[in-house]
DNA sequence: ACCGGCCGTGGAATCGTTTACACGGCCGAT
DNA sequence: ATCGGCCGTGTAAACGATTCCACGGCCGGT
């Protein structure tokens, strides 16, 4: 593969002509100029990105860490941290935790050693020594969706009190009194904040969330299923399941169904997060739905301030509740027009 | 951030014994290998994959580019290849090209810039002059899933001929003889063959494909839609629709459900690629399965071969129908037990 | 006519590694 | 006692870029 050295040889200059030419310095003559791109041409000379971030000690590349890419929330913020990235120049590099912590630590571990500009975490537990260490020594990095407590790192996120509590005014209008949450891991901020916003809505309606209707999931399908089927067999199971995230609910709805149970008749089902598949599932299930493009714009653009020396701020943004039919049937002003897939592909 | 020399210094030795100490070199003593792990943990370090990947000229990374990430298929895909590519000691970073041959390019051209070890790709169109030069030239290559015919590079991927002439079978037995297919771009080759496939397969029931029958779909939900929607305003519309992708068949199932039509009974749907989702939608959906985990893992083995000097094989494993409810009842033969979940997650 | 400054250019240092080569010391074989 | 070889180590040259600095030529102002 032909260097710049190659390059200079052939368009009769030096290395560091080549080099200006290929970084637009201004003082090349038009001459050398021309010479020098006719020998990048006729090479097909493409600078060596590896030496060239050795030098220059930064690699315009962002790591993104997420916890699951199987997730289409996940895989849907992924893209659009790409999209974000390349429209400012970066490029991204992700890695999937698997909802593992020692998975995350891998691959922070290998994004670190490859020196990456800046971080883009989607904490999958309270933070290892390693991450912590990161943040704590300047490495450039943003929480997205998950957060860890007690670090000074900008979070962006969804806010999805105000539509958990949508929710529950929505299933409380319906007559369901016994709820029951499959909560995500206690260790992610998603995964707690979600039954606590679920507990203080509930509280509000005077409704109790016993101990046995809070189920404890990990975000993967198959632990939905065992918490759903934990619920079915209590002596006094829950009108409603809600599940903290998509794929729980997915096996929720796996449980539901080998039991041969219908929806909402004999057991109602929510989610948080939508999906397009939530549409066409038997019933559509009501689900919250986050800002998930926005939010990887906005985690995008607050790491790159952060990259660039410039100061980073949280965002948050609000989530809403979009009722379906898995809950029972609505009241006419409750969907004033039939919902769209909500994962629609931005034309972009 | 600390480097081979502080670490030198700190241990009281050359940065030579520093490195042969980090790479396992025999010919240190053993004093001077305790003094140097202490100094690498005294100071945190870690060494700096950029210098070493400008000295080794290697980077220990793969790149995969694939057409879509949400896409659950190519989601699936790339959680495998990454897996198989971690256990074998390779990173890799995945380009998402998003069905656009512009943007296959771009990351096809900074992936070969960071200098990669080598490329797994799925084409999104019939090649580029970058990426035929990239084969041409030398740069290890593997096509997953889709590839491009004339190109001396393996390929691993499934062969759903087998399957496709099972689901058209299972349709004939149903009564259906009006099938319609969504095809993928006829620059990709499964946008093609699986047409092809249809057709031949229907030629075998003495059936006719006229072309008011094949829509053109772009493996996107949108174009599925618009597929189905011109189906449905035929004079004489088709009474099955067969979608090449898992996306077309979610825009198919938009159209249908909002034109007001109950699925089998006033038209059937099947689909490519198998999805959890496809238990659970209304009703469960009939598709051909991929071995999509194990083309992923398949794949990287034979990138690696390559990499590494070996001589890599191309692969094709056999797709599988299976059988549910949205084409119409089955036979009791058909479907010994109910089908469970494809995307299980994989125990690892 | 002289001089200061700018412009285009090249030489060379540098980034953080790996590794070929040289070198001194020690051991065992003669 | 001598010598060849091995062992542990250090010195220095790469890898392929960027960039500081120096230098020669030319221009314009005095």
């Amino acid at each position: 593969m032909a260097s710049i050295k190659d390059v200079a040889a052939v368009a009769g200059v030096s290395v560091a002509t080549v080099s200006r030419v290929l970084n637009d310095h201004p003082s090349v003559s038009s001459d050398a100029r021309t010479r020098v791109r006719a020998a990048v041409e006729a090479l097909g000379y493409r600078p060596n990105a590896v030496a060239r971030s050795l030098r220059t000690h930064e690699t315009r590349t962002l790591g993104l860490v997420i916890s699951d890419v199987l997730n289409p929330y996940f895989a849907h913020l992924a893209r659009s941290v790409e999209e974000e990235a390349r429209a400012l120049g970066y490029s991204v590099i992700i890695g999937n935790a698997d909802e593992r912590p020692d998975l995350q630590d891998h691959h922070v571990r290998t994004l670190l050693d490859r020196r990456i500009d800046g971080l883009l975490v989607s904490p999958t537990d309270g933070g290892s020594p390693l991450m912590l260490n990161a943040a704590k020594t300047g490495t450039p990095m943003v929480f997205v969706d998950r957060w860890i407590a007690g670090v000074d790192v900008p979070v962006v996120r969804a806010d999805g009190r105000a539509a958990v509590h949508d929710l529950v005014a929505h299933l409380y209008a319906l007559g369901h009194r016994r709820l029951a949450i499959i909560a995500g891991p206690a260790a992610t901020t998603t995964g707690s904040e979600r039954v606590q916003a679920f507990r203080v809505a509930m509280g509000e309606y005077g409704l109790p969330l016993p101990d046995a209707y809070i189920g404890q999931g990990d975000f993967q399908a198959e632990s939905g299923r065992r918490a759903t089927e934990r619920f079915l067999d209590l002596a006094e199971p829950p009108e409603v399941v809600f599940a903290a995230d998509n794929l729980m609910a997915l096996g929720a709805l796996d449980a539901i169904r080998s039991r041969g149970l219908r929806i909402p008749d004999d057991i109602a089902l929510a989610a948080f997060d939508d999906i397009p598949w939530f549409v066409h599932t038997d019933p559509a299930i009501t689900a919250i739905a986050q800002p998930t493009a926005e939010l990887g714009r906005a985690a995008v653009r607050a790491l790159i301030d952060r990259v660039e020396g410039r100061t980073a701020r949280s965002v948050t943004l609000p989530a809403r509740l979009v009722v379906r039919r898995s809950c029972g049937e609505p009241s006419a002003a409750q969907t004033p027009t039939a919902q769209p897939s909500p994962l629609q592909r931005s034309t972009s």
